[in-house]
RNA sequence: GCUCCGUUGGUGUAGUCCGGCCAAUCAUCUUGCCCUCUCACGGCAAGGACCAGGGUUCGAAUCCCUGACGGAGCACCA
């Protein structure tokens, strides 16, 4: 990653994650903790985790969300150093915008939206913007008090009217919100900062010196610096970076999106294996850490990226191939009697290290192959770590021969499982349900553990029930 | 409409500030070969890019202008 800017000018990087809790975290959001806690490890930084949480209404926290943010933080492997709520603070806020209007800095107006933007357009000053402090005051601690319903006053930051950006002019710092914050510590509040406002104070009061966030919010930086010039404070450097999008997924990344999906019930979960989803991929078990190499490679730049999984896989896949177990794993499979040849099969645990040793598969007289590794009649596979067989007829015939059929005659070499003897199971793909068996030794592996299932991919053992066990397929 | 921002191979990225060492880096990807009792891992090789047009200059991916394309904001959302 690229170095933060002027971090020579502070004593100590100190950054924050932002969320808002309205969901469970889709990838998206994950570059935030994968590229900012990089850049706290980078610097040997701080890092606040502060839930952005001051929409009780439209974007309405969801009270598990907190949590589960948190729980992904935790499997990107980032901890964050300090955590906070807004909705904790919002008599702070209230505290800021009094000295605010005590500058001058603010008014209370009861235009609607509408005449205010009309204005606004045409860069002209709405008849409240000249209100003396002291009727801003009252009518601020009246809209504290509850004593406005919804869309009745708001307070305004006065900005520069005729500012040339119309984003930037005297722009809504608190409003009237009907509806109680989710969370009961902060239920009874009406009146709410907007972002700007909030997250403006917030950084300073934290000593915030790198922000990164996205280009949506490219104008609040502008638009906070009115209130930092008001109280005489710097602004923290500050970075934004394009949306990310991912290939790989037909489910669009967005939280409310997504929420639908599940809601419907087209999805099965927030760790449904097609959902975009950071609890999909850990469900998958995909590694916290690949996810974050793959997000930190592609930078902070301000355009827009398309993440591509295979660069996701290609990092998990260095992460787990030299300790994942190698196991069969046979879909829609075949059946065929074996004639002769040994009682059960040994292929390796793990071809790289012969040290651990064998597993061991009874043959049980016949075994399950996939249609498309079934030879045409007469002709010869090699069952790994079993040996040579012909199709004859509806059997497979021992034939004895040396593994340099493999090498010189081009003899293919295919997975298998005892027919009658072996693991039910399911894997869960983004493309769907295969099902199948799986060999004896499965059965042994917990939640949780990864394998390689030979000549398929790596798999996450995610349950194992009476009637099959499921397994989540993660990548080739 | 007003205001910002961006554009290097399929994808991401380095280089752009301080023009030449860039017939452009690295990773991923695709293909071929080697290795291999997996189509994994490993090894080798190949493929593929400076948005366009002008200008400045001995020399431009890098500087200037114009245009095209893409994105964002102008919410009492975050």
């Amino acid at each position: 990653m690229p170095d933060l800017p002027n971090v020579e000018a502070y004593d100590e990087v100190r950054m924050r994650l932002a969320p808002n809790p309205n969901g469970p975290w889709h990838l998206g959001s994950a570059r935030m903790p994968a590229v900012i806690g990089t850049y706290k490890e980078m610097y040997d930084g701080w890092m606040l985790c502060r839930f952005d949480d001051t929409d009780p209404e439209t974007k309405r926290p969801d009270l598990d969300a907190y949590d589960e943010i948190l729980d992904a933080i935790d499997y990107l492997g980032f901890e964050p150093d300090e955590v906070v709520k807004a909705s904790d603070r919002v008599e702070t806020y209230y505290d800021y915008a009094r000295d605010l209007i005590d500058e001058g800095g603010a008014y209370t107006c009861s235009c609607s939206g509408e005449t205010f933007s009309e204005l606004k357009n045409d860069a002209e000053a709405c008849p409240h913007r000249e209100k003396d402090a002291e009727t801003t005051h009252e009518e601020f601690e009246a809209m504290i008090d509850g004593e406005y319903a919804a869309g009745e006053m708001v307070l305004r930051v006065r900005t520069d009217i005729e500012h040339k950006n119309p984003a930037l002019r005297d722009w809504v710092a608190f409003r009237m919100v009907d509806t109680p914050h989710p969370r009961e510590e902060a239920s009874e509040y009406r009146c709410w900062p907007m972002l700007d406002f909030q997250s403006g104070i917030d950084d300073h009061l934290f000593g915030i010196t790198h922000i990164i966030r996205g280009i949506d919010l490219q104008d609040s930086a502008k638009r906070q610096g009115f209130v930092y010039d008001y109280f005489d404070w710097e602004y923290p450097e500050v970075l934004h970076w394009g949306h990310v999008q991912i290939d790989a997924y037909d489910v669009q990344m967005s939280t409310s999106t997504i929420k639908e999906l599940v809601d419907s019930g087209e999805l099965d979960g927030w760790d449904d294996p097609r959902a975009p989803t950071v609890a999909s991929l850990r469900r998958r078990g995909i590694r916290g850490e690949a996810i974050v190499a793959a997000m930190t490679e592609l930078g902070t730049s301000t355009s827009n990226v398309d993440l591509a999984m295979s660069s996701v896989y290609a990092k998990n896949r260095e992460l787990i191939d030299d300790e994942s177990d190698r196991a069969f794993f046979v879909r829609d499979g075949v059946e065929k009697t074996v004639l002769g040849g040994p009682d059960v099969g040994e292929p390796p645990i793990h071809p790289d290290h012969e040290d651990r040793g064998n597993r061991s598969i009874p043959v049980g007289g016949a075994v399950l192959v996939e249609p498309e590794d079934v030879p045409p009649n007469g002709k010869r596979v090699w069952l790994k770590g079993l040996g040579p067989v012909r199709h004859t007829r509806d059997a497979f015939e021992f034939t004895g021969e040396d593994l340099d059929i493999v090498r010189e005659e081009g003899v293919d070499v295919v997975h298998w499982v005892p027919a009658d003897e072996n693991v039910p199971l399911r894997l869960r793909t983004m493309e769907g349900d295969e099902t199948g068996h799986a060999e004896p030794g499965l059965a042994d592996y917990d939640t949780d553990d990864v394998v390689q299932f030979e000549r398929i991919g790596f798999a996450r053992v995610d349950d194992h029930a009476d009637e099959e066990t499921v397994a989540y397929f993660a990548h080739p």
